[in-house]
DNA sequence: TATTGTTATACTCTATAACTATA
DNA sequence: TATAGTTATAGAGTATAACAATA
């Protein structure tokens, strides 16, 4: 028990007194995170890449274009390019040439795409399970709650990653 | 109402329909780490060298090196050389030789430190509160008690920012 | 002229390694 | 030989500006 060590985790104890709830959220948050992109990491993607590829899925009739994209999942076309540079490195997507207008490009997902999501799909859920695991389905939906509220409601159209 | 922002907005919905607790706490957590520190940037400085302002307020009496100053916040050394070089470029903090060990040196906090440090201290709590404020103070409990139920446990002795 | 997408550039954060001066 | 602190460097993430092809 050296004195550092007790200083250490008396310093903690401040900041978790403090601005618990600046401290508890970003603590929890990081610690949801980081759970979930080294599930995603494991697999050869990221959290990001797995939300890029769930977009694709999930709007496989509409084909967006990388900046109607970019636009939909909030984050800049340079940006865009590089997740997707990653994802076709990955061989989990293609880009192809719209045919309206040669300037664009329709990012598609591959069968390999596909089946990469599904799976990290079910894998990110029983992260995010086992991380929550401490709290009763009551508590987990309160926690819902709760976190919409204080959500600033002018973002809510903006990024989701 | 164009397509895409029609799009978009599914793909938000989508977003917090699937992995809604990872989406909102980070949001949640995002919104309220922002705008924190975009109140301690108007005031020159930073959350992160509020917080080591308020390390040294409260370690008065038992000075630090910076090597135990980094350890019991939980940053590298690199990272900490880092943060006093900006406290100290703005008068907040010296660095003193420690007359026990001459490789050593001792951030100490400035007078105008010390007055930052308090005046900050009050608006970042006003900031949190004005964030918090869709809660009841039972809500806002409850938000607490939740967050230490799904904080990693192995962590809370490690990094507090 | 304006727009799609890429590239180049820059700025921040973060971490590792090399270095110095001590111990 | 090990340690405190600095510096150099490199990697991710993010944003702006310049550019080529097309509208």
């Amino acid at each position: 028990m050296d004195e550092t060590v007790k200083s250490a985790e008396a310093i903690t104890q401040q900041c978790l007194q403090h601005f618990d709830v600046n401290w508890l959220i970003n603590r929890a948050a990081h610690g949801l995170r980081e759970a979930m992109d080294a599930e995603a990491n494991a697999h050869g993607t990221s959290i990001r890449g797995h939300i890029v590829l769930t977009a694709l899925v999930q709007n496989d009739g509409r084909p967006y274009s990388q900046l109607a994209l970019g636009h939909a999942l909030g984050v800049d076309k340079t940006t865009m390019t590089a997740l997707l540079d990653k994802l076709e490195r990955s061989g989990l997507v293609v880009r192809t040439p719209d045919p309206n207008d040669r300037r664009a490009r329709i990012p598609v997902i591959t069968e390999a795409g596909r089946e990469l999501q599904a799976k990290l799909y079910d894998l990110l859920k029983a992260v995010e399970a086992r991380v929550l695991d401490p709290l009763t389905p009551e508590e987990r939906e309160t926690l819902r709650s709760l976190l919409r509220k204080i959500i600033p409601m002018e973002h809510v159209e903006g990024s989701c990653m």
